[in-house]
DNA sequence: ACCATATTTGGACTTTGAGTACAACATAGG
DNA sequence: CCTATGTTGTACTCAAAGTCCAAATATGGT
């Protein structure tokens, strides 16, 4: 649709992603990105269709990139479990690499959803590999089963893109890792493994006991004692 | 500062979550707003500082219940692990009671972060009771040791807060949890037991495999047995 | 009942920023 | 040199946020 962009400009646009991070595409005038860039505004409505698509082209960008990585992490060779590992590294890889692009991407999450090429290649990138990922586990035997194996990727999604933000956003001094290398590690870690020692030991006893989601029901939070 | 929103208003509020739910804020006009609660602009500006003032009331209110359910479950009886899974649980019930609240809340969460209110109120009401619960399941031996348990605790925020939503938000027929108890089950036991099958096996042989962001480091991540 | 103070509301107004129109200029390929 | 296509400054339109204000209405204290 609109891929033509001369890589001149194209380059350029990335000087606007610390913005649009920093302050969100809203509270970003078109005047400061064409500042930001050095392009002038009238140039940049030559090639690109207002606003949005500045973050459409940016975002597509990142998606292409931890799409790719992921691919190939996922295609590669080993268990699946190796492969979840390779892949996790990937995007986090890719995150800490484009920290800008990713604040950006969370940070407007809701209207780069609502683009639907967008949300499409979010899809294509994360979610439909580690998806199919889950299900080889299962297959070779180095992952166990999990109903739903769209929905786990979307939890996995979760927890890999909110610790690179953590890291990468707010100020945290991160004890677990300084580079891609440890704190993808460290992400593969805690999902493969658990947070529990003893796995199964209070499972199955509260399952039905919280709230039934219609009527009114006051204790929804903790079991009782 | 503003918490003294009649309760007349504050209610009819609640019918404007739903268009941000859809639209985002920025394609929610004032006036959009103004008819969908029936509250005559002039009357809004004269309580509310602004569009962003009426999310932060929204979220604010949402992250009261969300700490409120997530305090009560945190603090009650059991191990840690089981308080971690309550926790859960409650915020996975706030989060399917108001779907348009937390699709607001994720939609914008670059504003939303932006508000200095709301995140702390996001810090206090999930990350920080987690990071508790995290420090204290090692002292009771219910949950394993996890370095930087505040990075932890965001994983398993963005964990749970991305299953929730792709149950609430997009039409994914979910096959895993069809009410709030047996989604947020499925959530803590994703958690809790990880997806390997035997954990341990492949840990360390493929960390330094993928691009090297500088120093290879295998071994930041999780204590040994 | 009376007054003071706070709330509600309509409507006109100001301001800001997105996006458009267009003319002048540059550049390249034929 | 001449036409295509890209570049850019300037001036514009337009929608929506937010402000002002004054008249109406409620609220509460004495």
């Amino acid at each position: 649709m609109a891929r033509k962009l001369p890589s001149k400009i194209a380059s350029q646009l990335y000087a606007a992603a610390e913005l649009i991070a920093e302050r969100g595409l809203e509270a970003t005038r078109m005047d400061d990105i064409s500042e930001a860039t050095g392009i002038p505004k009238a140039t940049l409505y030559y090639h690109l269709e207002g606003k949005n698509a500045v973050l459409e082209f940016l975002l597509a960008d990142l998606l292409d990139l931890i799409g790719g990585a992921v691919a190939v992490a996922a295609s590669g060779g080993g268990t699946a479990s190796e492969r979840l590992r390779a892949a996790i590294s990937a995007q986090i890889s890719v995150m800490l690499e484009h920290p800008h692009l990713c604040q950006a991407l969370v940070g407007d999450l809701g209207r780069a959803t609502r683009l639907p090429d967008l949300a499409l290649a979010l899809e294509a990138a994360f979610l439909s590999p580690i998806q199919h990922l889950l299900e080889q586990g299962v297959s070779d035997g180095s992952l166990r089963p999990v109903d739903d194996p769209a929905t786990a990727a979307s939890s996995i999604f979760g927890a890999v893109t909110m610790t690179g933000l953590s890291v990468t956003a707010s100020g945290h001094r991160v004890r677990a890792a300084s580079d891609a290398a440890s704190l993808s590690e460290w992400v593969y870690r805690l999902l493969a493994e658990g947070v529990v020692t003893n796995p199964g030991v209070d499972a199955g006893s509260i399952a039905s006991r919280h709230l039934g989601s219609t009527s009114p029901d006051p204790g929804t939070a903790a079991p009782p004692p």
